[in-house]
DNA sequence: AGAAAAAGCGAGTTATCGCTCGCATTATAT
DNA sequence: ATATAATGCGAGCGATAACTCGCTTTTTCT
């Protein structure tokens, strides 16, 4: 008898049914956050949409905090995805095609969920926000080792510096595109835009 | 007698030392975001800071949202006090030099008060963000219409769309210099970074 | 000086919300 | 079959925070 200690420190790692109950939660979390707002998204709520109850949903994640941090995991993974994919796409390419995938990717991967992607940017207190800045330096180190590859067709410059600006001004051209233009964008306009954002990084690059 | 109606709706204009309170107020409340938080920032705790009591508090804000706004409003004018000036500067100015004297007036700006800037943008959730908005809109009418006004330099490009990706790279670029890169940068880092952004926008824009 | 209005006060009300705990149900193991 | 562990439940506790209200103090006006 005795086989072990119950050991219950809190937050276990789930083995059946559980997963489906950790991903309701997840998944109600986010429906509350692009249905109802941050605000309204209480644990009570989460539990009551989720269909499980709020002593279930404590099993699982240690803070209302921890639900959040879980969403923004999930959609910055599912981000993270294309962007990689991208990087994969765009390795052997010459410098024009690469960055005009990889803009056209920046805008495309801001469409996955954009209302919930708005409200995480806008509603969401992210203190630490560390996942956010792993992604970044990701990203940065993905752009900057591309560059590395494509040295030769480059202008003399600080490989970190331009990883840097292509970084920030792609990746600040297709939040704002899709996100403050509201969505009343035409493909006509995309495609120009996917234009002139490729010009402009790439002299800035050559 | 009955000289008027006492017209107290709540939050009315003031007329002597009421001014005092309303900026001890938004003094406090902004000294408590940068140095507790927004978490900590409560009514209570404002009232506290500021030397006055909560009725005081709220005979001048109906909420603590709307005395959270009047900082964020502060702050805006701050900012765009300088950004206004940096325009009157350059208006008569060729692009090369114009553009350079906005890059560097971007991340001035967003020096004036890193500390509550950063709080701003990463822990306020700004659900309407009128005033931000505002912000935009107005910068992006001072871009566009200094364009225009050298319309001569530039090459054919729609101007609304030049001034759009004008505006969103300028603006991630100085955001992210001074708050991501933390304040570990050297005069000539920045120095040089000015000049790479002012080559690329003015390479897009020729 | 005196009255009325403006400004200020702060204990208390009300409500919400994060989270716990003892118990019930379901799955697994022997 | 029965013991043991895993999972699930939800009323309720404790804390906190936004906001009110009746009252006092200060200023303004005549």
């Amino acid at each position: 008898m005795a086989r072990k200690p119950p050991t219950k420190p809190r937050k276990n790692a789930s083995q059946a049914r559980s997963r489906a109950t950790v991903d309701a939660l997840v998944e109600a979390t986010a429906r509350i956050l692009v249905r109802e707002g941050f605000e309204k998204a209480s644990t009570n709520r989460i539990a009551e949409v989720a269909g499980v109850s709020v002593g279930s949903l404590y099993q699982y994640f240690p803070s209302k905090e921890a639900l959040v941090a879980a969403v923004i995991d999930r959609h910055n993974e599912e981000i993270m995805g294309f962007v990689r994919g991208a990087f994969v796409e765009v390795a052997d390419m010459p410098v024009e095609p690469a960055v005009r995938r990889l803009v056209t990717v920046a805008i495309e991967s801001h469409h996955i969920n954009p209302r919930l992607h708005r409200v995480l940017d806008e509603q969401i207190p992210r203190a630490g926000k560390l996942d956010v800045e792993a992604s970044n330096r990701e990203v940065h180190a993905l752009v900057r080792s591309y560059l590395e590859s494509r040295r030769a067709e480059l202008r003399k410059i600080d490989l970190g510096l331009a990883a840097f600006v292509c970084v920030s001004t792609i990746e600040a051209i297709a939040h704002n595109t899709v996100l403050n233009q509201a969505e009343m964008l035409s493909e006509k306009m995309v495609k120009t835009l996917i234009d002139e954002t490729t010009r402009m990084v790439v002299g800035f690059l050559k």
